[in-house]
DNA sequence: GTGATGAATGATAGCGCAATCATTTGTCAA
DNA sequence: TTGACAAATGATTGCGCTATCATTCATCAC
């Protein structure tokens, strides 16, 4: 195997310390907070620091100060899209930062959300990063009274545990089915999957906005449990058209199944997007692209990600946001699949 | 912020022991190696536990015991597909066990990889999986001294530093583009982004597979240091038929670039299979709902983060697998994409 | 010159746990 | 009964760091 055994392994501060002639503690505080010491010192510490390739122990610095640098993350899945590149974003954010990201999956249960939460207590995060607005009452008190930054993402709520990154999923889906409506759609889906809360409350925002535009959604919505995908779009586009075989769009609620509902309309002849118009959810990269190019409500979920790394630091730092609910919208993309070349019917408001 | 401050933090192992009248040292056993412990204190112990809701400390721990039950896992990226799926097998197998994992990004760059293992070196993890088989030279003497169990994930090759799990990507390539030559096509390209050493090792099975058969393939790769997208497949499609208008089929080092290719393909009216095939590589669940379905080589992603979980829990529990490389293999799944109705050419090996 | 003040540095203790070794208790053969 | 031995439990110590308090020294007003 190797050369040498036992490499930097057991360097302390007391080794740094010793070189460089000075106690321990001015090591640690030349390494936590340097204009404490005096630049001299500082300067041979710092020598002694890079010819020893010394490392503090995390745990020992964790065991002493009752904290950590970790920042314990929280979402339902890594595997879907949306939740990785949230994760992407928190991870960017912390890149330069002395920050540790912990990651744990929920699997969308709030029993599991709420072990989860016990588990990072015990461990002193330095702030937490969750998904959703729905945890169980014990999970909120808990994060509530853990004596560190929480940032809830994903959504927004007029009652933030403490910080909140999101955008409205209600507002966001009643744009896009609105927009559905306006490009002369009129019987127009709903195709949901997994609905969890915040689907829901996109299916909400449905509703809304054909109760506004006066018109039925009776049989229009098909949902299941089960989780979203692509394969899931297409069977769940053929249960409404053979539920509703008028139906001429559907708004889904993400955008795997606006995928699967292309696809399924190709198979189909349906021609995309005079005879069935499609709108997805989040707009995924390969939205823009597809044939044709897909509709979907762009969410900021990179953005998001980084926001609530940076509203942690902010607090650790003592600055607290002047509102503590950062809604970063949403924005519709407005694309071929929803592009009706010509209009159905007459009475489309402008 | 919150309400009160101080729940049951501070809740140690002494005052578990106080309540179930035994030493700490004999909880601290419980809790680790019951079988140590007499049935009836064992239990006496599990009710305090359970009566103050004791959590360790886990920075207590690491610093008393020299190790954590931190796996460290080196990936290049989490918004990769392919990499989320192994996660997700990782995620999964530690899921009932008291192994911890933490996550870290390479972003596909050697020296960020070497300088997180050393970060993970004096963390003192029980356990490393990293992805690929290229680190640099003193990431390797790092992770072999560093006397946990190490699992290279992805690929796999005669010297592992210690085990791993994988597959070849020479042969799941070779066989992939094998399958687009015996399907009659003749000009088969290769649409290759970012490049990286996996990419490499498929485009050379890419080429084994033409030389073997007989087929040039000048011109006909189409590769790009760029990260991987869908609108990155399409715009590669479009120049290698600029650059090879005779092409007649293509193999993608992934299966957005296939899915990119087919929505070109769709949008020149290009037919396929007939008039081009395409074959895409790692299977993700959309390739059999497409349309027309995509060919591609399913990997076991998931399998894999399950089976390097499974690897270190056994080595850790002092059983060492037989061999320590651990082939999965790999799969062709032929789809519509790459099934030609008529045979254009004569020449074709049954 | 004196004492007050503050900046820079050090000495000491202890965080909560597990390694190590010591002690107690029970069991059994001779 | 005795001693040998193993199983069960406990006492002590220290992991590497930082909080806390103490000390030193320079500076300055008076």
């Amino acid at each position: 195997m190797g050369k040498k055994q036992r490499q930097n392994k057991g360097i302390t501060l007391s080794d740094v310390a010793a070189r460089a002639g000075v106690s321990a503690i001015t090591v640690s505080r030349v390494l936590r907070r340097p204009q404490m010491v005096s630049p001299d010192l500082r300067e041979r510490v710092k020598v002694a620091v890079e010819a020893l390739n010394y490392l503090p122990d995390p745990a020992a610095s964790a065991l002493a100060s009752k904290r950590t640098n970790v920042v314990g993350v929280l979402i339902p899945s890594v595997t879907n899209q949306v939740f990785s590149a949230v994760l992407r974003g928190i991870y960017d954010a912390t890149e330069e930062t002395s920050l540790d990201i912990q990651l744990a999956n929920t699997r969308y249960r709030i029993a599991e959300e709420e072990k989860l939460i016990r588990i990072f207590r015990s461990q002193k995060p330095a702030g937490m990063i969750v998904a959703g607005i729905d945890q169980s009452e014990a999970g909120k008190s808990m994060l509530q009274d853990l004596d560190c930054p929480v940032v809830q993402i994903m959504e927004i709520s007029p009652d933030p545990i403490d910080m909140m990154v999101g955008f409205s999923h209600f507002e966001a889906a009643r744009t896009a089915t609105d927009h559905l409506v306006r490009n002369g759609y009129r019987r127009v889906g709903f195709l949901g999957a997994r609905m969890d809360p915040r689907t829901q409350r996109r299916y909400e925002g449905y509703r809304a906005a054909l109760a506004a535009a006066g018109l039925d959604h009776q049989g229009l919505a098909i949902t299941t449990v089960a989780a979203s995908s692509v394969t899931l779009g297409g069977q769940m586009l053929g249960d409404l058209l053979s539920q509703c075989p008028d139906a001429d769009a559907v708004f889904c609620n993400n955008d795997d199944i606006a995928l699967g509902a292309l696809f399924e309309c190709q198979r189909r002849r349906l021609g995309v997007p005079d005879a069935f118009g499609i709108a997805g959810f989040n707009d995924i990269e390969m939205m823009a692209c597809t044939y044709p190019s897909l509709t979907s409500v762009r969410t900021h979920r990179h953005e998001m990600g980084r926001r609530a790394v940076s509203l942690i630091i902010d607090a650790l730092d003592g600055k607290r946001p002047e509102h503590p609910v950062v809604d970063l919208g949403f924005q519709l993309m407005e694309r071929d699949s929803t592009r009706r070349s010509r209009r159905l019917d007459i009475g489309v408001r402008s």
